[in-house]
DNA sequence: AAGTATTGTGATTAAATGAGTGAATAGCTG
DNA sequence: CAGCTATTCACTCATTTAATCACAATACTT
């Protein structure tokens, strides 16, 4: 098929521009314009599902939003901007979003985000939980014990890693699964390696981490529904921070006894 | 007034949350959690103009969107993620986006984006102007001639003067009000300056452009409404392309002629 | 030059999304 | 067990957005 791509494409395309903030109408035409480089009302309103009446308000959006430039003859004529120009005038746009966003909130952010909790927080999701643990980590000033099913260890915790241990922060690591593998040392090359007396192998276990012996997460892996391919297994989590707080206590407890057990060995 | 800039951040902050993406509940509760760092929906409810009975929703947006973690205890309480981490939360959801998108725009962008255009197109937005403006500055290879007024030599269209410089391009540079300034030496020095011969003070012209003697750009500055400070001032630009166009035919001779004057004197 | 086709604008209606409100259920506390 | 609070759910109202239609203006054709 040849328009196996482009079928795909476009849906995706407009998806992401409606994300971005267009109207239905104005990311249609948008890939519209951007397949033909240059066309009418009338052309824009044949390739894609487009009410021709409606073309010129959604080239009006385009147009402010600086994503379309307009001739003005009869028919007007409408010409999309390069796809290299979108992404940067995309890029432009959202860092800067950020930039008043991430400086309005710093205003608002209270001092007292204290470390010490009662309680236990909880987090759902691959990718939000992996943000917990590199602000943990990234946190570190001197320790870092960080237990993982060897799918988990990605770069981007690896290279947290390794930022922590520059710091000044001894770093513990262990593979729930097999014994301590030569992948660790090759990721972590500075991190001091210990075996799980424990055998996890028949638990959902995903990670096990505690920071400086003051904040402590534990995630579970858990199968969505139907028997989908292992990466597609969602993670939730749990922590807590502070001396006092449960979670804390149980997982220093835990990992004093595993860490000492192994220096024995 | 302590709240002068929180009474500015709060309204800020729940704008651009909004903009990339949450409901108004949704925005208006992350804002109440930064200020808080922790609370109920109560707290949430006392704080900002989000009914108490619909900040449960709002939180599990929230959750789903990785922003804020929950407490299951009774009542339940929130955590908003940090700022920073939020910013680079932010910063990867629309890098992600932005890439998907340029993927597939790449996808369907058709190969016949002809150089060779027969009439001329219009561009409103001195920012959108601009990215025109570096855009064919960025594509040239031989010369770039540039005829300016002061405050519409930004920073990065001297960069990207440079760049084109250093590509092998010749560049010719002018400012329309005074004599050619000492500061388009600093911004550009490698480029070779000339002096307008025409006098442009009662004109609005904004800025003339030559590229590779085949693309050609003009702007004119134009007042709003009412008497704006100059920096307010809406540009809006014509442009067109191929050695066979209008615009291009005029520029060229204007130019030629401009830049050979020059040389005599 | 007149008629026909096509382009552009505006008004109008219908559908969908989201804000706001209140009632019902579940859970805790005394 | 009674009274309270927390939480969820269902519903209304309003605003926005999609879609259609009708008309005016312009260009093209014969």
């Amino acid at each position: 098929m040849s328009g196996d791509q482009s079928d795909q494409a476009r849906p995706t395309a407009v998806k992401q521009l409606k994300a971005l903030g267009l109207s239905t109408y104005a990311a249609r035409t948008f890939v519209a314009l951007v397949s033909l480089g240059e066309g009418t009302a009338q052309d824009v309103s044949e390739v894609v599902d487009v009410p021709r009446t409606r073309v010129y308000d959604a080239a009006d959006e385009l147009q402010n939003r600086g994503l379309v430039d307009v001739k003005q003859s009869s028919p007007n004529r409408y010409w999309a901007i390069s796809t290299e120009t979108a992404g940067r005038h995309f890029e432009q746009e959202y860092d800067h979003r950020v930039t008043v966003l991430t400086d309005a909130l710093d205003q608002l952010a209270s001092a007292n985000r204290s470390t010490e909790q009662q309680g236990v927080w909880t987090v759902t999701g691959r990718d939000t939980v992996t943000e917990r643990v590199v602000d943990f980590i990234s946190s570190a000033n001197e320790e870092v014990v960080y237990m993982t099913v060897g799918e988990l260890l990605t770069d981007e915790v690896a290279e947290c890693l390794s930022t922590a241990n520059d710091r000044g922060a001894s770093i513990r690591l262990a593979e729930m699964e097999q014994p301590v593998e030569t992948r660790l040392e090759q990721n972590v090359p500075d991190a001091q390696l210990f075996e799980s007396v424990w055998d996890w192998s028949d638990t959902p276990a995903g990670r096990l981490l505690m920071v400086d012996r003051d904040k402590t997460l534990v995630s579970v892996l858990v199968d969505g529904n139907g028997e989908h391919p292992p990466e597609s297994r969602d993670e939730t989590a749990i922590w807590g921070a502070g001396q006092t707080n449960s979670l804390v206590v149980v997982l220093k407890a835990l990992f004093t006894w595993q860490l000492d057990n192994n220096r024995d060995s």
